[in-house]
RNA sequence: GGCCCAUUCGUCUAGUGGCCUAGGACACCGCCCUCUCACGGCGGCGGCACGGGUUCGAAUCCCGUAUGGGCCUCCA
């Protein structure tokens, strides 16, 4: 047969939110098996079966999915090969490669030389052996720690590249050991660097979003977080930014993750984003907005809302700042600070215009403005506010033509009497 | 404290000894467009952490220092 294909893991904890650096390591998992023709399992790392990991596990699935990263064949649990992890550490114990030690069991480090491996992204890493602590593998409870169960499952899944966060650089060693005294084949590993926030800190709640569920009910596009994603630790070339996700799988590669870590810059993501929505086809935006509001619990009318969607498609860069725009169509407005004089000449000029297309309210509304000796921009501030009830709107004929003759007159007819 | 890792514009990055008077993108600033906000166009600001080497030549190689991070749990 050919050569080994790949396998490689997703291995997020249960912690009953994912966060999005984990995200980004999960996604450059998945780029590489793709691209390799391999397969991405994903495995949970947990400890216990209560509710809330069964919850969590939902969860990491249910963000997954939004993002389209997904795995091959069932989702696996640490916790199931837990037996077989207490076995092999008995065995150990048997050929003198651990020891027990008040109840619990410990692997025996060797005492001299090095450990050393060819980190796909970082290069050799070496490490002295006699600087290793004999690790605990078997709790004295009965139960196998996550550092032996971990490389015990990538041995039993087959798992050729280990693909996770620089954190574990430092357990590398010690698991290459326990590979080695069960006598398993090495995966490649690859250590890929941390995501933090403005401060060089772990990217925290305090930076702004940090699940891939805040993303989402901000209004971010699965396409394009998966485009900024895999920006941060990874380049394709010197000036390809945008790219699809059939793109990113043709052309990723670990050999171009860099060693230094990233900092998560949210207004990167805005302009991204943007750029994603004003892509799509306006039918098709029109749509991911209904779903989106429908997903935050708004009920606004459905036909308002997509007829509505090509006035702010250019406008805005994420689905969360549409209510805020579009909120005057769908609920009443308060024109405070609107000049009654040219509310009042509106609405009446507006009265006979007819048919009540954006076109024509323009044409009336430019020949008012000249009546009134304004500049247009000076006439048609008043008419925003007392109409959408703010000073920042879609554009103000298409507004009006959507908003209705008899709605637009009323709020026109409220301003100038205020 | 020990071990390991990292360090190019504010941010993401290109760069693997001469193509670099360091390129792109976001952000920021200015101008143009313009009914607001955006979009778009044009222009600008801005960086190789520091110090020693090696070399004809260093952002690129070596050493040191500084700074930041990770791990050092019977956490994952």
């Amino acid at each position: 047969m050919g050569a080994m294909s790949v396998k490689v893991r997703m291995a997020p904890s249960p912690t009953g939110f994912q966060h999005i650096g984990g995200v980004r390591t999960f996604l450059f998992n998945w780029l590489f098996a793709r691209q390799q023709g391999g397969e991405n399992l994903l495995r949970i790392e947990n400890t216990d079966t209560s509710r809330e990991v069964a919850e969590a596990t939902e969860h990491v699935q249910e963000s997954l999915r939004w993002l389209g990263i997904d795995w091959d064949g069932p989702v696996r649990f640490q916790l199931d090969t837990a037996d077989r992890a207490r076995d092999l550490a008995h065995q150990l114990v048997a050929e003198g490669k651990a020891y027990e030690d008040d109840g619990a069991i410990r692997f025996r480090q060797p005492t001299d030389g090095t450990v050393s491996w060819v980190d796909a992204v970082r290069g050799r890493i070496e490490f002295q052996n006699d600087k290793l602590a004999d690790l605990v593998i078997v709790r004295s409870d009965g139960r196998p720690t996550y550092n032996f169960v971990s490389p015990v499952d990538d041995m039993l899944d087959g798992i050729t590249h280990v693909i996770r966060g620089e954190d574990h650089v430092s357990n590398t060693p010690t698991q290459i050991n326990i590979l080695r005294a069960l006598g398993a084949d090495l995966p490649v590993y690859a250590h890929v660097p941390n995501i933090n926030g403005e401060d060089g800190r772990k990217l925290s709640k305090r930076h702004g979003a940090v699940s891939a569920a805040e993303f989402r009910s901000a209004g971010y596009l699965p396409a394009a977080m998966v485009n900024f994603l895999a920006l941060l630790g990874w380049s394709y070339d010197d000036k390809t930014t945008i790219m699809s996700r059939h793109e990113l799988v043709e052309r990723f590669s670990l050999e171009r993750v860099v060693r230094s870590p990233a900092t998560f810059d949210y207004k990167k993501l805005d302009w991204m984003n943007g750029v994603y929505l004003r892509n799509l086809e306006p039918q098709e935006y029109a749509h991911d907005l209904l779903r989106w509001l429908r997903e935050q619990g708004i009920d606004w009318d459905e036909r308002t809302v997509c007829a509505s969607a090509p006035l702010v498609q250019e406008k805005i860069e994420r689905f969360g700042q549409y209510p805020d725009m579009c909120r005057f169509l769908f609920e009443p407005v308060s024109p405070d600070g609107a000049d009654p004089r040219i509310c009042a000449a509106a609405r009446d000029r507006l009265a006979t215009v007819e048919p009540w297309e954006a076109s024509r309210i323009e044409d009336a509304l430019r020949e008012l403005a000249e009546e009134l000796g304004e500049k247009p921009r000076a006439a048609f501030g008043p008419i925003r506010l007392a109409v959408t009830g703010a000073k920042v709107s879609p554009g103000l004929f298409e507004s009006l033509e959507l908003l209705g003759r008899e709605t637009s007159l009323e709020r026109l007819g409220a301003a100038a009497a205020g």
